[in-house]
DNA sequence: AACCATATCGAACGCTCGCTCGGTAGCTGT
DNA sequence: ACAGCTACCGAGCGAGCGTTCGATATGGTT
């Protein structure tokens, strides 16, 4: 990945382009696939002829949307030279601004893992679980040495996760925040998360 | 509502039961009747005899859910003795709490909105825009009375909702932690984001 | 001109969907 | 004894589902 911060808007073929319309709107089994083809342009067979099943058209859109956001975020982390809290909020700005950019990908990355055939979700949970490791990474090497005090660094950790992910449940294009924007505040509700202690358990 | 941290097991008759169950495992549009009805130890006609459409039981579910959370979270503010720091803090206790221990119900209630016809789906977000804004009003006091100095209170309470909304994608009631556990922790980070106030602009 | 691969379509197949019809079995009240 | 009600079911309706068949049009290669 050149820069993980640029994001262009082409990406899917019309075919794809219409699953993932459809599959936000209704959901994967909302979805039906005379409404694909309507949304493409295509007639029925059409459709068949680019993707094998409705299925094929889900692996494919949520391989490529993992694809993205984990070479993204290695090269966010690659970018800090290191230094762990440094990579931390790299890696925090790199999955909000994916989260943004890339909202209806990352929607339904979130929201239809369930609609996937056993073997498929296994591929791409894998994807999902190496992401999680780069940050768990990230925050470990942090409280090791002191600079994060969180009391329960990987409940924080999946919780700074979580609300990233949480983003496009609520980010439109037209919003009144830019990407960039939105991502920077979430890097300091993140650090919060991993400097405040609170109060000693009662 | 008396105790608003106290959780019984019951709560659903067994047609709804089952049909949640259904909804969390493939979705609403995934679940049929037919699957619902085997669920629940009936016959499909059995199911109509208590609700009229698959769309009545998953109204009938999100309000349930609803009206659960938004009894508990008025309960859990009157704690608080209009001290809003306390009442915010309780108000993510009580978020959490329910969402630990209601899971099913508040997964489907965060998950199914966009299956709501839209009439129905009009109530639901009510319900919901009630229980944002009792969260919103003390984080306004809170920053109005300079005991809260995030930056963007809107963005950060937001960010702590939906921090606290995605724990049914990961909690299971056989989790290491106990729901009450996960609370105080929880609390902790939304106070985290509440009082950190992160690097100047560049 | 003949050939082949690619991209597309109208029509339809077999199946499952949400839902309904017309009934029955078992209570309760009179 | 019997009417009326609630709770349920076997069978099946029409519609829509994912998918496929056999065909056509197009454009490059020989």
């Amino acid at each position: 990945m050149n820069n993980w911060r640029l994001y262009g808007d082409i990406e899917l073929d019309p075919v794809l382009r219409a699953a993932l319309e459809a599959f936000v709107e209704t959901g994967y089994h909302g979805a039906t696939v005379r409404d694909i083809a309507r949304r493409a342009g295509l007639s029925v067979p059409g459709i068949y002829h680019h993707y094998a099943t409705k299925q094929d058209m889900l692996l494919t859109i949520l391989d490529l949307a993992m694809e993205d956001l984990l070479s993204r975020s290695r090269a966010a982390k690659d970018e800090a030279g290191g230094d762990p809290v440094r990579a931390f909020a790299l890696l925090v700005e790199c999955l909000v601004l994916f989260h943004c950019h890339r909202r209806d990908l990352a929607f339904i990355g979130s929201s239809e893992m369930r609609s996937l055939e056993h073997a498929n979700r296994a591929r791409i949970t894998a994807l999902r679980t190496a992401q999680q490791r780069l940050i768990d990474a990230e925050v470990d090497a942090a409280v090791r040495s002191g600079r994060f005090r969180a009391a329960y660094p990987r409940d924080a950790a999946r919780a700074v996760v979580t609300m990233c992910t949480a983003v496009p449940s609520w980010y439109r294009a037209d919003h009144e925040s830019t990407p960039e924007q939105v991502a920077a505040r979430y890097v300091n509700f993140a650090l919060g998360i991993m400097h405040y202690e609170g109060a000693p358990p009662a």
